[in-house]
RNA sequence: GGCGCGGUAGCUCAGCUGGUUAGAGCGCAUGAUUCAUAAUCAUGAGGUCGGCGGUUCAAGCCCGCCUCGCGCUACCA
């Protein structure tokens, strides 16, 4: 019997919009993931959904005087289309508020109840609100921060200081509801029995076995994911609190819990599994077969590390403690995705959200493909990684346009040229030709297996260079101009049209919008699922991917550069969001205005330096570059070039007859081929203006300064 | 405070179980080339692998201490 893939990805909270980081974590990863197996002909599902319960959606509600339905609904929609813009292809993107997920929650947690020993009661003080006649959840009571004095802390968490609290923690704790002072309690609420699955749990994770039977490897797993696992279960593990007091979420199916709801963090996983019911149910398939197939069954679940241990602690204790369902073969966490150099954050508007980017970008060509490169090269895999503009633009101009795209294009357009886009007959041995390609491709699936797919993409790349450096190496168009019926040029452009065809697969995981397109001009249908194994088997025996009298399409540009002489719509597009940050940098500045004083140096540091006066008395542009001034500088003995990055700043006419203060003895450096024979001293501000360290004039030039 | 993960070339990052001269891309320098989106190709410069100490015939990879970043988690009740 094949394996099922049965595949997750974490479900996004419904009371606001995801950004890129969230995209990088847990969706993405899991595309390419995905996609790869649809393209292996794999039995595969993959799903998802919105979480629409816990209190923090209730407050937003409140706060902005709307039902939660409505909210739910609002962000359900946002995120939902969001994904499918963005090419992120769920099998199923189910609801937590359906009755559907409703009555497998609560089928969950009757089955743990039933068997007796998973739960605890409890009776604990929890305030209340007298007034309306309720139990206060953690966020519905405020008050002063027993740490930092900030008056307005959450009773689970005081946002001033990051630290966390419990509501009996709060000095003058207050109802957000009716805003008097909340009077403590009783109330019961159930605990799921965590520490009985410590045993079983710490052998799963550090040794990949189940009392002695294998389960996965154990040292295929990240290692942020099974250290930070181990350091909780070190901690040892409690009793855990699965249902509220509260009117939103799902009832608690116990007679004596009226007005409880299951805890939010208990339902949601659960919501993999309402997902999978529905989708089975509209595909007339068994959901049975993939959370209950044993063995046969992959369970992956794709998470941001704020979800490590609740993927591989307690979900899967409560998946043990049901019993019959599958665990997870491996929970690929990723790390967080930073956003030129700082968190995302909402509240001061740094960083971007999926949506936004989409009409932002509106008018950018491939604005799906150029972001989801853009964050494939850049995945926080292993550790926390940053998203910068800059990347963006380098990846998109340097490896999709320069190296992918040209290399398609030049393809194309020779085998155009020469065949009239004929591919012509041929003796020639591809399993030699395409020897080190096939290597590659193998490397490229063993990444993809151990969910390396920052490895992966750039293996891809690699081909696309590759082909580069055939092209250059065979220079077809040198051999042409005097044979145009050469059996190398042939040989030639039909190698290359093989490779072109390979990446147009390869691609597809990562870049879902352009793969096809490529197939487009190759004179190709998208891709079938299970297409990928005929081609990985071709590549292997040395078979051609497109054969002899295959009729190519016409070349179209795939990605017209950013950078780019005639158009700068592009650019301009890149350079709003720089804008933006800039801005509010700016008005953050007053803050954190100075620069902290760097470390402390000796005399002797000082004294190494040779600073001199000196007077500009020539200036001109260097060409070829935005930023360079070429600067003539008197110093008195002598006069110096050097290169300066202030063309921004200031046109050359206005320096000439400046007073400067130079760096004499700073090693000559060749800047755009002219050599700099040392440096000009100025302040920045924190606008980024910069201003001349200068001295009276006539008071002589060369002289030291110290 | 404890624990986990990380700190590798100017920048962004690879380096699987310790093994000869530590890798890639970008940037920089030099040269070649012109089919192509001013693209491509070759060559080169550049690293005390966060710091100190230790184990070993041999350490970026192991151990100890320190330091910085990220995260988890406590305590002083």
């Amino acid at each position: 019997m094949s394996k099922r893939y049965l595949i997750t990805s974490a479900l996004p909270y419904a009371n606001g919009a995801l950004h890129l980081g969230h995209l990088a974590g847990a969706y993405l990863p899991a595309d390419i993931y995905v996609r790869y197996l649809r393209l292996l002909g794999k039995d595969v599902v993959w799903v998802c959904g919105s979480d629409e319960h816990g209190a923090a959606i209730t407050i937003r509600a409140k706060k902005e005087g709307v039902s939660p339905q409505a909210i739910i609904d609002k962000y359900h929609a946002l995120n939902k289309n969001t994904f499918a813009a963005l090419g992120i292809s769920f099998d199923y993107y189910h609801r937590t508020s359906t009755p559907l997920h409703h009555q497998t929650s609560q089928d969950f947690f009757t089955t743990l109840y039933n068997q007796g020993d998973q739960f605890d009661e409890r009776v604990i003080e929890q305030y209340y609100d007298e007034e309306y006649d309720q139990f206060l959840a953690d966020r519905y009571i405020v008050g002063t921060c027993p740490k930092c004095g900030h008056e307005e802390a959450y009773g689970d968490q005081c946002e001033n200081c990051g630290s966390a609290l419990s509501p009996l923690e709060l000095i003058n704790p207050r109802s957000t509801i009716s805003g008097n002072s909340p009077v403590l309690r009783e109330t019961k609420h159930w605990y799921f029995r965590l520490d009985k699955h410590e045993a079983w749990l710490r052998e799963w994770i550090a040794e990949g076995t189940i009392a002695g039977v294998p389960h996965h490897q154990a040292e295929q797993w990240k290692k942020h994911v099974v250290g930070q696992c181990l350091s909780w279960l070190d901690g040892g593990l409690q009793p855990r609190s699965i249902t509220r007091d509260l009117d939103w979420g799902i009832p608690v199916p116990l007679p004596e819990a009226k007005g409880k709801v299951l805890y939010v963090w208990f339902d949601a996983p659960i919501g993999y599994i309402s997902a999978t019911k529905q989708w089975a149910q509209e595909k007339g398939l068994n959901w049975e077969d993939y959370w209950k197939g044993g063995d046969d069954v992959e369970l992956i679940h794709f998470i941001g590390k704020d979800n490590i241990v609740f993927h591989c602690i307690v979900f899967p204790a409560m998946l043990r403690a049901h019993g019959d369902f599958v665990l997870p073969r491996n929970v690929p966490a990723n790390q967080f995705l930073n956003f030129e150099g700082q968190k995302f954050s909402k509240s001061r508007g740094w960083g971007i959200e999926q949506h936004q980017y989409l009409e932002e970008f509106s008018d950018f060509p491939n604005k799906e493909d150029a972001l989801r490169y853009a964050l494939v090269r850049n995945l926080p895999e292993n550790r926390d990684s940053d998203f910068r503009w800059d990347d963006f633009v380098d990846f998109y101009d340097k490896e999709l346009a320069d190296n992918l795209g040209n290399f398609v294009n030049r393809v194309l357009v020779l085998t155009q040229k020469y065949y009239d886009g004929v591919l012509p007959e041929v003796q020639v041995d591809l399993s030699e030709e395409l020897l080190s390609v096939r290597r590659l491709v193998e490397e490229w699936q063993l990444e993809i297996e151990r969910f390396s797919f920052k490895n992966a993409i750039q293996l891809v790349m690699e081909i696309s260079s590759f082909g580069n450096t055939y092209l250059q190496d065979k220079s077809p168009w040198a051999i042409w101009k005097t044979d145009p019926d050469s059996e190398e040029v042939k040989e030639c452009m039909f190698v290359s049209v093989q490779v072109v065809a390979l990446l147009a697969v390869l691609l597809e995981p990562f870049l879902p919008f352009t793969a096809p397109r490529i197939r487009e001009v190759l004179g190709l249908a998208p891709v079938a699922p299970g297409e990928l194994s005929a081609t990985l088997d071709k590549v292997a025996a040395g078979e051609p991917l497109l054969a002899t009298g295959h009729r190519l399409g016409e070349p179209t540009v795939l990605f017209p550069k950013i950078n780019d002489r005639k158009d700068s719509s592009r650019l301009e597009i890149i350079d709003r969001q720089r804008l933006k940050l800039q801005e509010i940098m700016e008005a953050e500045q007053p803050i954190t205005a100075h620069e902290p004083v760097k470390e402390e140096i000796q005399y002797d540091d000082f004294a190494k330096l040779d600073l001199r006066t000196g007077t500009i008395v020539a200036a001109e542009r260097v060409p070829k570059a935005d930023k360079l001034l070429k600067l003539s500088v008197d110093l008195g003995f002598e006069t110096r070039t050097i290169v300066s990055g202030i063309a921004e700043h200031y046109t050359p006419e206005s320096l000439a007859g400046k007073q400067v203060v130079i760096v004499a003895n700073l090693a000559p450096r060749k800047l755009r081929g002219i050599e700099s024979q040392g440096m000009i001293l100025l302040a920045e501000n924190g606008e980024g203006k910069l201003d001349f360290v200068s001295w009276t004039a006539g008071f002589g030039n060369g002289l030291v300064v110290k």
